[in-house]
RNA sequence: GCGCCCGUAGCUCAGCUGGAUAGAGCAACAGCCUUCUAAGCUGUGGGUCAAGCGUUCGAGUCGCUUCGGGCGCGCCA
């Protein structure tokens, strides 16, 4: 349990003594801002006081006297009804002994036996992966480690979208490229064709393999075309993304939902909820969640993408998961209703499903906006900015802040790898912290760390503390750039306990083994947060 | 017109189910290396929390209105 679990249950203990009864989960337990308020405090007198129809000053006495705890020095009464607590030296020192023993699983908690699927990115295979894509790739990914670290079963997944009219433009985008190769005339693409450079690439790749064996304008072209474009946009977006430290756990194609009438069947079932109007075939979302019905036939006859949608997220909870999550463009918000609407149809609760939504990236380069397109193929490509950035800085900016806030990359000040890149701020306490250990390798560390004691040491001991409920509350939230804020913040009190305590002292054994251990819990916390978000822990800069 | 996201220091953003004096990084300024990595540390300055009204012991946080920015509102995906 972390001091924060341990001080709620103490608290409830007390409230119990006086006859009052407080559920743990609405005690908000804070870090006091200022050490003369003590080490963590409570407003729980004021906001239990109508409860327990008391003055707040008057619940906080009654309930200081019923406190005991054997981690606690003392507790105090602040201003308008506060609660301080001051823990005992020995309690914050704990913390280091269970960090080391627990090691790469500190922070982990135990498991919940709760299946959750996280789906991301699922680009279209039409062209390479842009900004937006990278963003949900860093925000999905981390979401799910995050989730994984509190305990779900986690399924990362992709779905690829290999039907329907995308994929026809694609083939004829590779088809008039690879006539374009042969010189032929009038190969000209349409308006809704894909214009990017990479599709010559795997064109002339068609013409090294095949020849001008798929000149002819037949079926036969006209599906291998599709097929070789699909297979080669795929392979390079999985490429991309391994490169990213992003893989997925299971690939689901659209092909496959179609397959063996699923989609007939699902429309059979949904019959109730089905009607015709001006030739299409709508589904009455509108009846759930939807603020207007929409169509899952068109009239000539073609599924909507939102119809195999439906049967993919069927299939999705017909495997066993407990909730799903989509990471989607923010310009998708508008899907959602529709999507939950379509699963509450199957009796499936509304909470199943929920979507994070990615608000877009904006790209400064020499104080201007550099605005991206698909279409006209002149987009700062995903893999471009991974190569000059560097995956660690990507993976960090891409999560730092809030899904829902756009987000604005300075792509000179990344690229510039100076220290004004909190990433290499944060590696950095790290490797110092490999550097120590390696120069005192010869000193046992001291686990339970009793020799701390300077204001450095303990706000450290406090932070490295906060970890597990860290990961706990911005896995509920979903809000990786939770885990980067506290990185930051713990990157910050190693550096300042780094330069203002002196870690070896081959004068002062005892200190030097309890601040090796210190040291040594303290590169495994940052270790794992910044595994969290992807990036590397080098142990050397 | 309707819906979603956003508006906090010069810039980019935090602010934890409403709590003590609104924080951090960058930028600016002033110090600190013959000792473990100066990619670092220590200190200073910087705010009508877009505006107004309301809810209450207490509002950056909740509600309403207005203003400003972004994105949706398709028989596209």
């Amino acid at each position: 349990m972390t001091n924060e679990e341990l001080l709620k249950e103490t608290l409830r203990l007390a409230a119990e003594a006086i006859g009052l009864s407080i559920d743990p989960a609405q005690i908000v337990i804070e870090h006091s801002r200022d050490t003369a308020h003590g080490d963590y405090s409570t407003n729980a007198a004021m906001r239990f006081s109508r409860l327990a129809q008391k003055k707040p000053l008057d619940l906080a006495k009654e309930l200081v006297s019923a406190i005991s705890s054997p981690m606690l020095e003392k507790v105090e009464i602040a201003g308008p009804g506060f609660i301080n607590f001051f823990l005992k030296k020995d309690a914050l020192q704990g913390v280091v002994e269970r960090i080391i023993q627990e090691g790469d699983d500190y922070g982990r908690s135990p498991k919940k036996g709760i299946k959750i699927n996280v789906e991301y990115v699922s680009a279209n295979p039409t062209g390479d992966l842009h900004l937006g894509h990278t963003r949900c790739a860093a925000i999905g990914d981390s979401i799910a480690s995050l989730l994984d670290f509190a305990g779900y079963d986690v399924t990362r997944e992709y779905y690829v979208n290999d039907c329907g009219n995308q994929v026809e433009h694609l083939g004829h985008s590779l088809r008039i490229r690879y006539l374009e190769l042969f010189g032929v005339e009038g190969a000209v693409l349409d308006e809704d064709d894909y214009h990017g450079q990479d599709l010559i690439e795997i064109a002339q790749r068609i013409k090294d393999r095949y020849g001008d064996a798929y000149l002819e304008d037949n079926q036969e072209s006209h599906d291998f075309f599709i097929r070789f474009g699909i297979d080669a946009e795929l392979q390079k977006i999985r490429d991309d993304l391994n490169a990213f430290r992003v893989r997925f756990d299971k690939i689901t194609y659209e092909s496959d939902i179609r397959k063996d009438g699923k989609i007939e069947k699902t429309l059979e079932f949904l019959k109730p909820y089905l009607y015709q109007s001006e030739g299409a075939t709508y589904l009455a979302t509108s009846k759930f969640l939807d603020d207007k019905d929409r169509p899952v036939i068109k009239a000539d006859g073609c599924y909507t993408y939102f119809m195999p949608d439906i049967v993919y997220h069927y299939d999705k909870m017909a495997r066993g998961f407990d909730y799903l999550i989509d990471v989607l463009g923010a310009d998708h918000h508008g899907y959602i209703a529709r999507m939950k609407s379509a699963l509450m149809m199957k009796g499936y609760p509304e909470n199943v499903l929920s979507a994070e939504f990615v608000q877009v990236v904006r790209v400064f380069r020499d104080g201007q906006e550099v605005r991206m397109s698909k279409r006209t193929g002149k987009a700062i490509a995903h893999r471009d900015l991974v190569e000059d950035v560097g995956v660690d800085a990507v993976r960090y900016f891409f999560s730092e802040r809030s899904q829902s806030s756009h987000l604005d990359f300075n792509y000179n000040l990344a690229t510039e790898q100076s220290s004004n890149n909190p990433v290499y701020y944060a590696q950095y306490a790290h490797a110092r912290c490999c550097s120590v250990l390696s120069l005192g390798q010869d000193i046992p560390l001291d686990i339970s760390a009793k020799e701390l004691k300077e204001e450095g040491e303990m706000s450290l001991l406090r932070l490295l503390a906060d970890f597990p409920g860290v990961i706990s509350s911005s896995a509920e939230e979903r809000a990786p750039y939770k885990v980067a804020a506290y990185i930051q913040k713990l990157a910050a009190a190693v550096h300042s306990f780094y330069t203002n305590c002196r870690i070896i002292d081959r004068g002062d054994l005892a200190t030097t083994a309890s601040r090796l251990a210190l040291a040594k819990a303290s590169k495994i916390v940052l270790k794992n947060a910044l595994g969290i978000l992807g990036v590397s822990s080098p142990e050397k800069m």
